[in-house]
DNA sequence: TAGATTGTTAATCGATTAACAATC
DNA sequence: TAGATTGTTAATCGATTAACAATC
């Protein structure tokens, strides 16, 4: 199936595993895998996993499964993930510092080369080898870096306004951390992490079960 | 309508979303609220929302909207967000200790009260108030403090291995911040954080936006 | 009253699951 | 060859959107 036709939202989460799993797979040497064993280990079914791989131009073997690595270079090809990626993170809290520590980023072509703070008294200090830089020259640095990615690890209030900020300055994709909803031009698309959202689903999953047993 | 019924996933999401729109209204002192004034906030359409508030036992007044605190409070007792909820977190990384550390859990009334970890030279240091415990002391904290929820923070190696125990000591919940997917019975829910793949769809709806302009 | 906004039913859209022919 | 596994079409299921009557 062509690259051009769009990937529906709920595929894309999918595909961005398989490529996850095949990593691994592929690090691990093992050739081909069919996809009953990807469902098992995704907690999905084979038939999703098959229909899903039709977005991709790429094909398995029948009776042998997906190569692993042919499967990867594929969904690496979809998702960017053969060129490192840089990113600059807004706000400097607890958030802000762990990812831009967080290796796993890095070992998947995402590089926070950038950190900004608005408290003076955080300016000029030194978080992993990046030093925090003043909210003022986001534009300068963004143009001259020519970054496309923003994380936005500020606290709600000011979250809009930070990515109002990103987005005149051109970056073209936000991921937020901040727990209110970005408002974006349709052209500026937004990833929202949600946090505490996540452990009030877990909650309601929770009281489910119970309710169920 | 009943609160026996099951809520679908993606409703629950949102109205966890507007749980927030409404504390945050209520604080404002701002009384009552109509759909699609909450829509055009979180950008969504006032029917769905209107949909979604069906599920609650709780109801709007024509020409009025919605009263926000009545709402914040039926949600409230949705999510079971009345009192505390405590929560063990096994990982004192960068992440780990970054979630130890961050007001927002506290604040909506999830509050981490034990971070574990299997290094020795970090047993023993503090993150906040708290000391880093062994997981080796993980079954009777959990036993005694009776806590439900468990956060995992570590790396991918480990963290089914640490799932796994969690579930043997009588933990009913995961929040998953490794990039793994995690294997649990049907009794025990998961809700997977998955930051990298954030990132990735991010990447690809970007690439999606450029093919249309 | 007229207009605004809800709650609800029906229609549409989209995603998942089932079924199965093709074939390595 | 027989069995396993893919790729694809059709059927089902579920969620969103549209339409609109009810009414404050």
């Amino acid at each position: 199936m062509k690259n051009l036709e769009k990937i529906p939202n709920p595929v894309v989460k999918r595909l961005s595993k398989y490529l996850a799993h095949m990593q691994h797979l592929s690090k691990s040497n093992l050739k081909w895998v069919p996809s009953y064993k990807i469902a098992r280990h995704l907690g999905l079914t084979s038939e999703t996993i098959r229909q899903d791989l039709k977005y991709l131009d790429f094909y398995g073997v029948k009776k042998r499964g997906y190569h692993t690595t042919g499967l990867k270079n594929s969904l690496a090809r979809l998702f960017e993930a053969n060129s490192q990626i840089d990113i600059v993170l807004i706000g400097a809290g607890n958030i802000g510092c762990a990812l831009v520590q967080h290796d796993e980023f890095r070992e998947h072509g995402f590089v926070i080369c950038e950190i900004f703070d608005s408290n003076p008294k955080k300016i000029g200090n030194k978080v992993d080898a990046l030093v925090i830089q003043d909210i003022n020259s986001l534009r300068t640095i963004i143009k001259e870096k020519n970054i496309k990615i923003g994380i936005i690890a500020v606290p709600a209030e000011t979250a809009q306004q930070v990515a109002d900020q990103l987005i005149l300055y051109g970056i073209q994709g936000l991921l937020n951390f901040s727990p209110v909803h970005i408002m974006t031009p349709k052209s500026v698309p937004v990833t929202e992490m949600r946090m505490v959202d996540s452990l009030r689903e877990l909650v309601y999953s929770m009281k489910q079960t119970r309710l169920k047993n």
